[in-house]
DNA sequence: GGTGAATGTCAACTCCACTTGACACTGCAT
DNA sequence: ATGCAGTGTCAAGTGGAGTTGACATTCACC
């Protein structure tokens, strides 16, 4: 990997199991429902930019690299 | 400023006045009415972290940038 | 096998996010 | 004064974002 590629593009849902989190925990922590963990994790619906941004910081990581905007969905 | 300084928040409407855009030419950039950039300029409602990306990406800035968490509104 | 934890699914509900359209207001130049 | 560009405001409408609650399914362990 080179100095200057771009930040890998990791999910949701990598990113907790990669942190030991439940669903239930994450939601908890971020304020809001295990459905909406769940919803987000399975690209349902798009959170609100605060709630993404909330989601960064607990998994310690940015909302460029949990919520990618080219060639994924939504 | 220190070299380890956080990054500064900037807001949406400061940071397109200083790429010299109108709302129009934002809105037209990233899809969106212009009402939706006027309602955001005024936090009048939290966008979704698609277009909050979006706007990252046209302003040449960061979500974390544009749509601070500590001590803002939502 | 059973059990418990974790995750998935469904549905009804409320309110927000964004749209369109049109008019009002502001700032600047002539 | 007028005209134009840019911004603000209002309102009605649609569909999504997130909630709660409950049951189903999966997974790991004994």
């Amino acid at each position: 990997m080179t100095p200057e590629s771009p930040p890998m593009t990791v999910g949701v849902r990598e990113r907790r199991k990669s942190l030991g989190l439940t669903q239930a925990q994450l939601a908890e922590a971020i304020g809001v429902s295990r459905q909406t963990i769940i919803s987000i994790e399975r690209s349902d619906y798009a959170p609100s930019v605060y709630l993404a941004l909330r989601l960064a910081v607990r998994l310690n990581s940015t909302v460029e690299q949990l919520f990618p905007l080219e060639g994924e969905s939504r």
